[in-house]
DNA sequence: CTAGGTGCAAATAATTTGCAGAGGC
DNA sequence: GCCTCTGCAAATTATTTGCACCTAG
């Protein structure tokens, strides 16, 4: 992450006046990582600057929550810790009850289930909370804390990367399988197109993979920080199977499903991160399955259509809802 | 739940006297519902009995959750909650903002995930929080908190039967479509036996569940308690394909694949429940699905051994590992 | 009789607040 | 000069502890 200060000036949560000291206090803040309680950001502030009250560090504090630099936590502690929050999306951690690190994590997965229980039970949800309490390997292991969670730019760009690729080869499976078996002879014409898609940014994203490895050795062996099966994890072998009893619409319609999944997906983490590599992954992908989504949905009218009334398949499935935008 | 006193004699943690005072306390807190705080309890007890101090709540609340009839509950409000323990599965989370009542729910599927995320990241997990911030329907209406959470006995017994109900539609499904386009004939005599055990089983289930509705007329109207898709959404559908291209080897490594799935959550949670109607139908779906599980693997060690060398796809899918006893 | 259990008041611990003075605009 | 920020100390809130006393086994 950065180290240079940045423009707070349009951070200001109502109004609030330039200051040494609060300005001071937010550039150590987010100088430092991991989870920080008050106290111990007290305790950094005061080695360069003895006098800054405690009250000080409390208020500003609340100052960076309201203003979105800072997110507070609780792991149970009895006390509050707080982590970056700007340019930071929102993710769940792993809390180490030996040696009280904590980890990051994200996962996609289960952000959709809670969505899906949130609304099996009526309710809105704001923000959610997942806590993994246990112990770490170092710990387990008796060794000492080891390299930082290695939670960067890098890591969250190789993530995306790898979903991106995992994403493009299941669809090339399966569209190179719905051309194979297709009778619909215009449905064939647009999965050969997407088939032939799916393997062009396959390749591009492969290189661009490599490239990233490249500029970091240890890339490759940094943990997992985003996790996401989605339409990578045989979604798509159920769209080949209602090929195969050669119901097109069916399998049309779990093609716009999984396109829809990944472009949510990817459109999502795309706009909660700002100006980072795995940022500018995360668009362009969001639009390529945009655009394969769109062409998916005008085939699927376009095949309603001319089977006429053989409206029943689409019907039971409920249709593709309106897009994504 | 009971209102009956339990007998908490071998509940005491150390050691530990009969009380009169912890007794009490002990009742009063089992006689609630919900997410009481330390101070929500000293007022309660406070109405009975004019001279219980602060302190010994407190006591008695350390106490409770070392004898494993209490939980600590954190929701982020500066003070700890209790929630009972005692025969009751660890369970999740949804707080509302505005009326601060929680509510509660059980997912496999998020388990699941939560598992899988530990395990990629080397980590060992000794619990976990799931909580969804947000709005009730309540309170988004403006109504008044309105009918309980209804969260009983009958509801994870109907929970229950639901999911063994779609478990076994979905795996006769499975099994009917396996026995029809199998090219295998021994694998057909199991598939149609799998398939006619599943009707079977699922007659008796659907009685069941009649049954448990007529015992409580509002029961089917209650929000769902406990969240598993499971074997039950579509990942059979996984195994038809296999069989299609004549994998039977594959279609049998799936079927394990959801049997097994289901059997270790019918035996978790029942073994997590005390003395429930909840209780009785996990436990026992949890051997149907082992009985199932075995003859599966029976027939596919059977089917490796006369297939002779074909063992290719069975080391691509690592094979079926240990039983889940 | 003796190990706990209990009440009361005091101690902690994290966080907030009142108020007078300092400092930016 | 006004309005906000800041420091300090006092207040608040949740929880724990020391200690003298009480009670069950």
């Amino acid at each position: 992450m950065s180290t240079a200060p940045l423009d707070f000036s349009r951070l200001k949560p109502k109004g609030g006046k330039r200051s040494s000291k609060r300005e001071q206090i937010v550039n150590v803040f987010l100088r430092q990582e991991g989870h920080l309680s008050a106290d111990d950001l007290v305790d950094i502030i005061r080695k360069d600057d003895r006098r800054v009250s405690r009250a000080t560090v409390y208020r500003t504090l609340q100052w960076m929550v309201d203003a979105g630099i800072a997110r507070k936590v609780d792991f149970g502690e009895g006390r509050s810790r707080f982590e970056h929050s700007y340019r930071q999306p929102r993710h769940f951690h792993l809390i180490c009850q030996t040696c009280h690190r904590s980890f990051e994590f994200l996962s996609s997965d289960v952000e959709l289930l809670i969505e899906e229980v949130a609304t099996a039970r009526r309710f809105s949800p704001a923000k959610s909370v997942v806590q993994i309490y246990g112990s770490c390997e170092d710990c387990r292991e008796g060794r000492k804390a080891s390299a930082d969670d290695g939670h960067s730019d890098l890591v969250f760009a190789r993530d995306a990367l790898r979903i991106a690729i995992a994403t493009e080869r299941s669809g090339l499976e399966f569209y190179t399988r719905a051309a194979k078996v297709t009778r619909d002879a215009r449905a064939r014409v647009v999965f050969d197109h997407l088939a032939s898609e799916e393997k062009e940014h396959l390749g591009k994203l492969e290189a661009r993979y490599a490239e990233l490895v490249q500029r970091d050795r240890l890339l490759e062996s940094r943990p997992t920080f985003l996790f996401f099966k989605g339409a990578a994890s045989g979604i798509f072998a159920e769209g080949t199977e209602k090929l195969l009893h050669g119901n097109d619409q069916q399998a049309l319609l779990i093609g716009i499903k999984c396109e829809r999944g990944s472009h949510r997906f990817f459109k999502k983490y795309g706009e909660q991160f700002e100006e980072s590599e795995g940022k500018q992954i995360f668009l362009e992908f969001a639009d390529e399955e945009r655009e394969h989504l769109d062409l998916l949905m005008r085939e699927y009218r376009a095949l309603v259509k001319r089977q006429g009334k053989a409206g029943r398949a689409g019907r039971a499935a409920s249709g593709p809802r309106a897009g994504a935008r």
